[in-house]
DNA sequence: TCTTCAACTGTAAGATCTTACAGTTACGCG
DNA sequence: CGCGTAACTGTAAGATCTTACAGTTGAAGA
């Protein structure tokens, strides 16, 4: 059934560049698999209070705005299950969903009369903190398995390098996302700071003067334009600036 | 090519119950699509120093205890990449990667006398903080595309399933990766803290007295095993516990 | 050579967190 | 009705972080 071979459909994410090219390759990637919308989300880290949100929506538009209005990103079980897990979601009005509350039934009978019945979500999760996810839906009352098998690898693959190629375009483009750098200095202080050492305890750990701790973990609240060290803390282990250590 | 679908394949992860069954799914994983050996491995943030790692390794013995005791993990190029990216990285001896260090020739080199000469990579990242990754290896000089086009989706969506896999089996299996509970309000009180609130804030915020919120903390520090905020925070939001808000 | 930047250091007042003490209230479950 | 649990509250001493002041040193690049 694939017209598009799924490497030329990546190819095509990593020619792109600008958000209307994306769309016109989800949407060529919806049509080779047999579905009629799509719609990609992305969750980015900048606060934990008020996340910036990019959507590049193949939905309709009365639906998009119905759905904002109604905050429904925290009803949405697509979204609620492609934030905690890894793996693809299939669904549809009756049988995918567990015990759905009666908040979920709304939500899905008011998706259908939209012509969104059932479909796939493919979650992403990178070590930037940004979460994505793309959803693929048909207006078939119930879930097509063989269209659903030959689309699921594909998927996956592809969620990946859309996200990937929205962050390029992104970060090129529109300005709000800027990225800082931390020196390796300051990552040593911040994870020592991550490991609950005091600033006398890290001094000691690293051979500086107490004073020299402080230096470096103002510069960091400073470069992440935070109020605080709890505030640094979440930001950069949000934003994976320090991550686990690979030495033993 | 391949004789097991993709989709026998990620049901028998499912269905996998030890360490060894997922060892036999990735060897059948392999075989399929022709390759010779494949590593998993992963990373839980249990600590930011001294993480927990889990390796199920079809790779020599001999390479691997070589590895080990260099610390290679902090060299390895696909270690690296993965570690950074969400999307599979090719690699082989020369070509694929840009400009390699001294060191990391080295590396490619010394693998490559054990058999591992070529391959692909696909790293996942969980809403958990836990970084995983397959390598699927070669023997062959310089990678092959055709054979790598096939697998590219099904590795990739494979990858996924396997570590949800081996996180299932590692949490009624293997003891030391207990999960704990934070409760409404405790994640309420932290969420606030992430964004840079003091006590004092938080307690007008949330419409309960100073002393209330430091309970809390209290409570996450006593539940989480840390031993102070800044370490609570941390691991807090590292570890998934609490998210970007959906609500705006 | 001049500039930029990472890394480094000292003192001190005031703000905030930590820890110890000792409780109350409301809800669901067996 | 007892038990466990979430949620809530007060006081106070001591530890730690924050912010303001004012710098030095060495290496890399224009």
């Amino acid at each position: 059934m694939p017209v598009t071979g799924c490497i030329d459909l990546i190819e095509a994410l990593s020619s792109a560049g600008t958000v209307d090219e994306l769309h016109t390759v989800c949407s060529r990637l919806c049509e080779d698999y047999g579905f009629e919308r799509f719609i990609y989300g992305s969750r980015i880290p900048t606060s934990f209070v008020k996340p910036y949100f990019i959507f590049i929506s193949g939905y309709p538009k009365a639906w998009r705005d119905h759905y904002t209005q109604n905050n429904y990103m925290v009803v949405d079980p697509t979204v609620v299950y492609c934030a905690e897990n890894i793996t693809p979601m299939l669904w549809d009005g009756r049988s995918v969903l567990h015990d759905p509350t009666p908040e979920v039934q709304r939500f899905m009978s008011e998706a259908q009369d939209f012509g969104i019945s059932s479909g796939i979500s493919f979650p992403v999760h990178s070590a930037q903190g940004d979460f994505a996810m793309l959803s693929l839906a048909s207006e078939l009352q119930v879930i097509n398995r063989p269209m659903i098998d030959q689309v699921l690898p594909v998927g996956q693959l592809f969620t990946a390098y859309l996200h990937e190629a929205v962050r390029r375009v992104f970060d090129s483009d529109v300005l709000p996302l800027t990225r800082v750098e931390l020196t390796q200095r300051e990552k040593e202080c911040l994870l020592w700071v991550t490991e609950g050492k005091t600033n006398w305890e890290t001094s000691r750990i690293l051979n500086i003067s107490e004073r020299t701790v402080v230096f470096h973990l103002q510069n960091i609240q400073t470069k992440l334009g935070v109020s605080n060290r709890h505030q640094a803390v979440a930001r950069a282990v949000a934003q994976g600036f320090i991550q686990p250590q690979f030495t033993q």
